[in-house]
DNA sequence: CGAACTTTTGATATCACTCAAGGGACGTGG
DNA sequence: CCACGTCCCTTGAGTGATATCAAAAGTTCG
């Protein structure tokens, strides 16, 4: 799927253009924070060092554990869950790509839940010293890492409305919508429609919902004509009846209104 | 309930004394993620500008409003929520003294949450400007804000766990417990009891419940010998008990051993 | 071609919601 | 001090949305 079977005997990672690739959906994303100059771009392609790829439902970052370093999803889609003690899972959030994590979760000691791959995937990680030297030195970048970051935190608060307050059907209109929103945003959307590699029981452990009622909720939502998901690929069929009953109101995700369209 | 019918003809703020207590509950708190030193804490002192009180139930900043500074709570007890197009309110923290607010969403343009005090509420305001140069001059004490941030970060994860994939009876002895473990670390518990100065509207707008179903399960807890609820007191009769019914684990409020006792 | 996982379906159970109404508690104004 | 309104809590009865259990059918992959 990667380069990784490139040609015989060539070094792993060599090509600038792999580089490139690597912080291409990040800046993709910060360019809607904020302006990132030529300058941003090279510190951020300095500091972003590949990691090996993940296959899917791989644990990127175990929960209990010290934080180190600012994760950067490249190429794939991950998730950041709570196991509890019932063995339950919770999915708390959708990582796609130019999505990163722990921006200054370092300063604690202890991670409070697990970040895995939900399909394989290609990950960046920046090293948390020179990151912290960026403060003094590129201020502006360090103000729009913490403008997407503040993004992600919306997106929480959001979902625990979708948890709290919408039904089954609302739940998952809301969460394909919210998909479809951000990955247009880093280009990765085709049309209204997107890859979505997750099963049903990630779904369920999303949404707080029981597989067999995902499973329902979705031919629901098919015979209304307003999906259709079909080998992992969803397609939106009607965004606006979607949008509307879902209740989904994208302003929370800070997007600029030519990606709403 | 506060000093404002003190002796007649006395200015409303003057004592020292008066300022010290502002900003008691935030130091208190900042204690637990950091050293604040006297310097930090004459700075504090000097950023809180107390607002005036406001009753119950009153709204202090509006979802889609350009957020300008950073609230401190000094007294009661508030909440952040959001609500729906359809009139439902969810509720996705409750803010005791010593919590603040809004650290650096001051960089985005538009609030995508309200937030509106439960009990009657006393406030600080702190200003942005000179928050700004904390960053170089004090970036000790920015760094223990920001830890306490991240443990309302956390907090929310651990809410959308509790929406997501708790039972009624589970989310509401969960939520109790989680307020013990933060009154306490802010000195404002008395043993294992404490003031909650909210409707089971509000629980129920809490926990993504009805009301009826908030006092029935109310019930059950005080049936089972688990908590005593009277008049908007709360006295936990059984912490041993609650927690392991709720399946609670502090760890994520990033207490101190001896505050969880 | 078999093992493991995922999706789908049917039947039944249950948790939590809705509707409706009565009974405090509290504050306000007459 | 009483009368009234308002908000909050409580209770009952009926309903509905979603969970659970069980098993079959489809898919993926080695």
């Amino acid at each position: 799927m990667s380069a990784s079977g490139a040609g015989p005997g060539l070094p792993r990672r060599l090509a600038l253009r792999d580089d490139d690739a690597v912080t291409a959906p990040l800046i993709r994303k910060l360019e809607r924070f904020g302006a990132v100059s030529a300058e941003d771009r090279a510190i951020l392609t300095r500091l972003c060092v590949p990691v090996d790829p993940v296959g899917p439902r791989t644990e990127i970052a175990r929960e209990g554990e010290r934080p180190d370093g600012v994760f950067v999803l490249v190429e794939g889609m991950a998730c950041r869950y709570k196991l509890r003690a019932d063995g339950t899972r919770q999915i708390l959030a959708y990582l796609v790509p130019g999505d990163f994590c722990d921006l200054d979760i370092g300063l604690l000691d202890r991670r409070d839940h697990a970040i895995a791959s939900l399909s394989a995937c290609r990950i960046a990680r920046m090293d948390p010293v020179p990151l912290g030297d960026l403060v003094s030195q590129q201020p502006r970048l360090v103000t729009t890492l913490r403008r997407a970051n503040l993004v992600d935190d919306a997106t929480l608060r959001e979902w625990l409305v979708n948890l709290g307050s919408r039904s089954a059907i609302e739940r998952i209109a809301h969460l394909f919508l919210e998909l479809l929103m951000r990955l247009r945003a880093v280009g990765l959307a085709r049309g209204d429609g997107y890859d979505l590699p997750v099963s049903q029981l990630d779904l369920a452990d999303t949404t707080g919902l029981s597989t067999v009622h995902v499973n329902r909720t979705l031919q629901e939502l098919k015979r209304q004509g307003l999906i259709e998901l079909l080998s992992r690929i969803l397609m939106i069929r009607n965004v606006q009846r979607l949008t509307s009953l879902a209740g989904f109101d994208p302003r929370y995700l800070s997007l600029s209104s030519t990606t709403l369209r």
